[in-house]
DNA sequence: GAGGGGGCTTGACCTGGAACAAGCATCGGC
DNA sequence: GCCGATGCTTGTTCCAGGTCAAGCCCCCTC
């Protein structure tokens, strides 16, 4: 139960104002002046080595993080310490939206690489919500997406089968990184393929012997944590297999 | 895509004031002053015959939906046809949170009895969010919370077994009967075995067959869709049976 | 109260993915 | 360059839950 403690790294001027991410994260919409009022806001980041936790469940929550670069997995565990990867954030997401409710964490954020965040104190974010109308529509669009994404995972857990749930991912994955400007048919995996095997409610192996298959089918090449996907149509057919 | 149109019943002077529900809604924790104010926004109600939609996806997002009284179940479906139960909503449960992020709902809700609602224009809830600090900060929980549930469901679609999934599946639905002040261990399921299944990631064989086992075990008594919990400890303890 | 249909139960069989196990890359530390 | 740890692959076996099929129950309608 330890509270986040944000570590503010010399003087930063403007935080959103100049920052590439700005149509993808908080100030999408917002208009300069309207940004440079988050700017004041945001006043601290925070650097998170590989493996490190930016929170645990049960820490007290205070503030929001905004992925600034980097790559963390969200986990929740139950009492027998069953564990099952919630999520994965990249650059723009936001880490912290489940604290709201009880006012604290009700999850782990762990760095699956060095990465460093965004401080965005809730408090005063919803401060600032309820002068500028604009910011408070663009938070509860970004609620509503992650409820929405969270749909979209129980659809796939309740219903696909594993290859499906494998190709869903890889595509979701690299439509979220063409959104930032790489390729979209080359990536890098974060995780290990035991972190995708709970997200995806499969088992390492079956998601290693799926990569395989993939390949094989010629439909990916994989190589470790490399991955090219060579056919990406079949993917998607893969996806909408009517599944019978 | 048609729009939701709801229907004004009649001349309805205050809304929330005297809801029995104030405690479990929106409004809860607001000053009496604060209700009042939010009476003039929840004009209207809307009643939903069982087996009809309230909203489907694709339609026009304008308001959010307070259940009064009834039931609903939310549910999603793939272009294969593939169908995903999402959740049920019982009173006091907010509908429409999905069709924020788009303007567009992003799923479908049924009424699985007859149904009344409370039409919430989401426009004027935003409105009101900027005047009412407190009301901003419970909708900005309420949607926190709708995300830490959905975790929840994953977690128990990514690594739990069929009877651990339907006891969890029935000790949450008597608490939050319990909450209603309806009995801890008697309860009147308003779905078919097939919408359990969908929304617990099951056939309906494997859930009828999960009862029946539940009930030889002396932990149920089934009888349709009544059940009765006779061994609530037996429930819990299987649902954090340490899964090895 | 007869007939029909939707929903539920139960049985038999099958299979996709889990479990277990062995061995192989890859990487970091010394 | 060696060594150990961690992560990944692949093979084999097994079983929980899916699939298919048959029949029952309950409610609704006429």
């Amino acid at each position: 139960m330890t509270v986040a403690t944000p570590v503010r790294i010399g003087p930063i001027k403007a935080a959103c104002s100049n920052c590439n991410l700005r149509e993808l994260c908080l100030p999408v919409g917002l208009s300069t002046e309207q940004v440079g009022q988050l700017d004041e806001l945001v006043a601290s980041r925070r650097t998170v080595p590989r493996g490190e936790t930016l929170f645990r469940t049960g820490d007290s929550f205070q503030s929001l993080f905004a992925v600034r670069t980097g790559f963390f997995k969200t986990c929740i565990s139950a009492e027998d310490g069953r564990d099952q990867v919630t999520g994965f954030q990249m650059s723009g997401e936001l880490l912290g939206l489940d604290g709201i409710s009880t006012d604290r964490h009700a999850c782990d954020a762990v760095a699956l690489e060095d990465s460093t965040v965004c401080v965005i104190p809730f408090h005063d974010l919803e401060g600032l919500s309820l002068q500028i109308s604009e910011l408070q529509r663009v938070f509860h669009k970004i609620m509503s997406r992650e409820i929405v994404r969270d749909h979209g995972v129980m659809l796939l857990l309740g219903s696909m089968r594993a290859e499906e749930r494998v190709a869903a991912f890889l595509l979701n994955l690299t439509q979220r990184l063409h959104a930032r400007g790489f390729s979209r048919s080359e990536l890098v995996l974060r995780m290990t393929r035991e972190e995708i095997g709970s997200y995806l409610g499969l088992k390492l192996e079956t998601v290693s012997r799926t990569f395989s298959r993939l390949q094989d089918d010629g439909v990916l090449e994989v190589k470790q944590r490399q991955i090219r996907i060579v056919d990406q149509d079949a993917l998607r057919q893969i996806v909408n297999a009517s599944s019978c």
